[in-house]
RNA sequence: GGCCCUAUCGUCUAGUGGUUAGGACAGCGCCUUUUCUGGUUAGGACAGCGCCUUUUCAAGGCGUUAACCCGGGUUCGAUUCCCGGUAGGGUCACCA
């Protein structure tokens, strides 16, 4: 089978979810069977469409990987010579005619010469679909004759183009009565359709500005992996039949296949795919999550960015996590002293007597620890275990652990220990004892 | 409202003329990760002592809650097939 696709976005608003997904189903299918996938730009509407749009689909594709084998991206307003043709044609047919329109409107508009018949066509989602036209009337295919509107450039660019397949959001269904209307008027093969369901939002209707983040530029400022994103929605209203729920790009276009799509819209849910995402970061490589640390935490000593990178794919779900870490001090303390508030110091299970005590011990075990080089946690952790069940662990540990974060929340104080160095686990025990001396 | 589409846990879904209707996300519970035999905050009530309620990072493990829209057929048997209803959605432009 010779495979022809395409993508048809109007650059009339932002590269919205929902495109893409339509985007990504023509791009499965068309990978999946070795076609062409063309990307095609419907800006008919001269006064709606912007070339900012154009910019903001084109870096969306890009970003999420979709590629396109017709690497040109063609224009509807740049082929208003063959749709003037066209409308010729089916002038001379008689299958359109000119209509004169109402006083406060002005010129001749083109009205398609409906034959009030039946249109069945047969959608490789949804079976059999039948429309009687008689309802649509003579409906206006061109503003003039060069002018032409929605239903009349389709027809014209598909058939040009060759295009056998047409692969497109549900909300057009009740569009392909007038296309194969006017297809057949011009003799055109007919090419095969599926629609496929709609995304919605949690109220579940389709899914728009209104309901928060529907662009894909949203998702990518939030700090998506694109690769999670494109996985996530080919499994909106797909399911491959190897099941499972983190996919390869290569595996989903191995077993794509267009007629087992869902037939009914599926709710986008935000917390799955930011689950999916923390999938793909836990198999991120570490130079990946550096980099992304590198410029989202303000300190920035490359070295210790770097050592915290296990601690990072740990905590976050998506990139911006790390942004909302930054902002919470959950870093400050790997790279500046802490502010130690003498109360904390002490409460876990010793009083501040006991905690000074412990402190003094801690820093005993750990003078003994190398002073060159790496420490690690492990080897902080064996210096200090033995004491610490001995004295009872919360009591030891908690006053460890906040005199070098300064935080009730924080990694265990071995592997902060190993991150922050010998030296400053010596200083900042010493200025946790100097705090308790205050009271 | 006309036309069209759709209907399995809250969400994404698997599945079948006979199943304990399976999985994932979210939720809840317990445990663990050596971070808590405790600490803290806010509100209510009270003369006060006190009492009650709410709240208390993250991840992992284990467990758990929860669904075949309704009615009629067909059938030995329907969640599954058919019809009707209901509900939801889409669409009804000189937008695309």
């Amino acid at each position: 089978m010779n495979v022809v696709t395409r993508f048809p976005p109007s650059p009339t608003g932002y590269f919205h979810i929902g495109s893409a997904r339509t985007a990504l189903f023509n791009y499965l299918f068309t990978a999946h069977h070795e076609g062409v996938m063309y990307l095609r730009f419907e800006d008919t509407d001269k006064a709606r469409s912007k070339k900012e749009y154009e910019d903001d689909i084109l870096a969306g594709l890009e970003w999420l990987g979709i590629v396109y084998t017709k690497a040109e991206p063609l224009r509807q307003s740049e082929r208003l010579p063959q749709y003037r043709e066209y409308l010729h044609a089916l002038i001379e047919k008689g299958a359109a005619y000119e209509a004169e329109e109402a006083e406060n409107r002005k010129g001749k508009v083109v009205r398609f010469k409906n034959p009030n018949t039946q249109v069945t066509f047969s959608d490789l989602i949804r079976g059999e679909v039948v429309f009687d036209t008689t309802e649509l009337k003579d409906f206006i295919i061109a503003r003039n004759l060069d002018d032409p509107l929605y239903h009349m450039a389709v027809i014209a660019d598909d058939h040009d183009t060759g295009v056998t397949h047409i692969i497109r959001g549900e909300d057009h269904i009740s569009n392909t009565q007038r296309q194969i209307l006017i297809l057949e008027a011009l003799g055109f093969e007919r090419p095969i359709y599926a629609h496929i369901p709609l995304i919605l939002a949690p109220d579940k209707t389709k899914l728009s500005k209104r309901h928060g983040a529907a662009s894909v530029n949203e998702y990518r400022r939030l700090g998506f992996e694109p690769a999670a994103l494109v996985n996530y929605l080919a499994l909106l209203g797909w399911t491959p039949p190897s099941g499972g729920e983190k996919l390869s790009r290569e595996k989903l276009i191995a077993q794509f296949d267009i007629k087992t799509v869902h037939k009914s819209g599926a709710v986008f849910d935000i917390e799955k795919l930011k689950w999916l995402n923390r999938q793909y970061i836990l198999d991120a490589p570490d130079e990946r999550i550096q980099e992304e640390a590198g410029h989202r935490i303000p300190q920035k000593n490359p070295a210790v960015v770097a050592k915290l990178v296990p601690f990072i794919r740990e905590r976050i779900n998506l990139w911006s996590d790390i942004d909302t870490m930054a902002a919470e001090g959950e870093f400050d303390y790997f790279f500046n002293d802490p502010k130690l508030m003498v109360q904390k110091i002490a409460g876990k299970g010793s009083d501040a007597a006991a905690a000074g005590k412990h402190l003094s011990a801690l820093r005993k075990l750990l003078e003994a620890l190398p002073s060159s080089g790496d420490i690690d946690a492990a080897r902080v952790k064996q210096a200090v275990w033995e004491y610490a069940e001995k004295e009872g662990r919360g009591a030891v540990l908690w006053p460890f652990r906040y005199a070098l974060t300064g935080r009730e929340k924080s990694p265990d104080p071995f592997v902060v220990a190993a991150i922050i160095g010998k030296d400053a686990v010596l200083a900042r025990l010493d200025a946790a004892k100097e705090t308790l001396r205050i009271i």
